[in-house]
DNA sequence: GACGATGACTTGACAGTGTCTAGTTTAACT
DNA sequence: AGTTAAACTAGACACTGTCAAGTCATCGTC
C-alpha cells in the first residue's frame, strides 16, 4: 500500500477516542439486535477500525462487554437518583421511585439490562463493574433503611426487607422481559408500571410494619 | 471408504435414539460448562454422530435448545408436584412448597434454569415449550387461588398476588445465580432456602389478608 | 531537531462455529 | 424385489474470537 488512503484527512491512523467509539458501537449493536448478535468484529467495523483494534483497549470481547455493563450500571444509578429527586420526599415514595427507575431502565433498554446480569459474559472481578453494581444495591438499601427507620422498625429487618423488595422488582422486570407470562408485552410500559405500583402499594405494610 | 468401519456392530448408520441422545448430550454440556460453551457440533460429537445430524431432528441449534428447555420446564413441573405432595396439606404450606421447588430447581441446575428464560436462544412459538412453561405458571396460580379462597379473599386479588409471589421467587433465584449480592453463594442451598422461607413467612399476611 | 521507545492500530493466520447442499445408507412399505 | 422416504455423512461457506507479527504515529529525551 502507498501510505494510507489516497485522500487526505479521512481515517487517521490514531482514532483518538476508540474506547468511547467502541462502547457507543456496542450500545448500538445491543439495542438493534441484542447480545446474541453482538460481534466484536462488527463492533470494530462500526467504529471504522480493524478487527484487532479493540483488543488494545479491552483485551477481549468479555472486557468490552464488562466495561459496557459497568457503564449501564452507572446509568441506572443516575436514573435512580433522578427519579428519587423528583419524587415526593417521603421514605416510602422514595423507595417506590427507586424501584420504578429500575423497572424503567429494564423495560426501556431490555438488551442492556439483560447484559448487566449475564454473568457468563462478564468479568465480575472487574473493579469498575463491581463498584457500579454495588452502588446500585447500596442505593436501594439506603432507601429501605430510611423506610424502616421512619416506621420505627428494628434494624435487623433491613436485610430481609431489602432482599424482598429487590427480588420483587428484579423478578418482575426479568419476567416481563423474558417471559410473556404477565400478559404485558414489552413496550407496554403503562401496564407494567401500574402493576408495579399496585404491588408496592400492597406491600407497604410489609415494610412499614 | 469401504463400506463403513471395518469392524462389525459399532456405530450403526442409524443411531436409533438420536433425539434422546442429543438431549442428553445437551444436558451434560450445559451442566459442565454452561450455555455459552454449548456447541451444536460438540453435542453431535458426544452423541457419536456427524455434525449435520442434529438438523434432522431439531432443525437448528435453537430447535435443540428449545426442546431441551421444554423438557426442563416439565422437570420443574414434576418437582413442584413432588414437593407439594410431601408438604403439609394446608394452602399456604403448599404455596411455599411450590416456591421451594422453583428455588431448588434453579439453584440445583443453574445452567438449565438460565436457559429456560433465555428468550434469545429459544423459540417461544414452539408449542411444546409454551405448553410446558404455561403449565408451571398455572400450577403456581392454582396454589395461590387455594390460599386466597381459604382466606376468604376476593378473586380479584389472584392476579396481583400471583404476580407478586412469582416475581419474588423468580427474582430471588436469578439474583442468587447471577449476582453475588445476597452474600449467599451458589451452592449454599441452606442459606438460600432459609432466606426464602423467611420471606414467605413475612409475606404471609400479604396473601392471607 | 534527530531518535529510540512506546502505545495505537493493521494484517494475516488459525481453529472453531452454524448452516446449507448434495450425496450415501438404511429401513419400511408396497 | 423395488421404490420411497427418513436418517445420517461429508464437504463447503461465511463468519467468529484470539493470537502473533508488523506498521504507523507520537512523545520524551538527548
Amino acid at each position: 500500500m502507498a501510505k494510507r488512503e489516497t485522500s487526505g484527512a479521512e481515517t487517521p491512523y490514531h482514532h483518538g477516542a476508540l474506547r468511547e467509539a467502541l462502547l457507543a458501537a456496542t450500545e448500538a449493536l445491543l439495542d438493534e439486535a441484542g447480545l446474541e448478535s453482538f460481534t466484536l468484529r462488527e463492533c470494530a467495523r462500526r467504529a471504522g477500525v480493524s478487527h484487532g483494534a479493540p483488543a488494545h483497549h479491552f483485551g477481549d470481547a468479555r472486557g468490552l462487554l464488562t466495561a459496557f455493563a459497568a457503564q449501564s450500571f452507572e446509568q441506572l444509578e443516575a436514573r435512580t437518583s433522578d427519579y428519587m429527586a423528583r419524587a415526593e420526599q417521603r421514605p416510602y415514595e422514595r423507595l417506590v421511585a427507586n424501584g420504578l427507575a429500575y423497572l424503567d431502565h429494564a423495560l426501556g433498554n431490555p438488551h442492556r439490562f439483560r447484559l448487566m446480569f449475564r454473568s457468563d459474559r462478564l468479568d465480575h472481578a472487574d473493579p469498575d463493574l463491581s463498584r457500579a453494581a454495588a452502588a446500585v444495591f447500596h442505593h436501594f438499601e439506603t432507601c429501605m433503611r430510611e423506610v424502616l427507620e421512619a416506621a420505627g422498625r428494628p434494624h435487623a429487618d433491613l436485610g430481609p426487607c431489602t432482599a424482598h423488595a429487590w427480588s420483587l422488582v428484579h423478578g418482575m422486570a426479568t419476567l416481563m422481559l423474558d417471559n410473556g407470562m404477565f400478559a404485558c408485552r414489552v413496550g407496554d410500559y403503562e401496564a407494567a408500571r401500574a402493576m408495579f405500583l399496585d404491588l408496592m402499594r400492597r406491600s407497604r405494610p410489609l415494610f412499614e410494619g
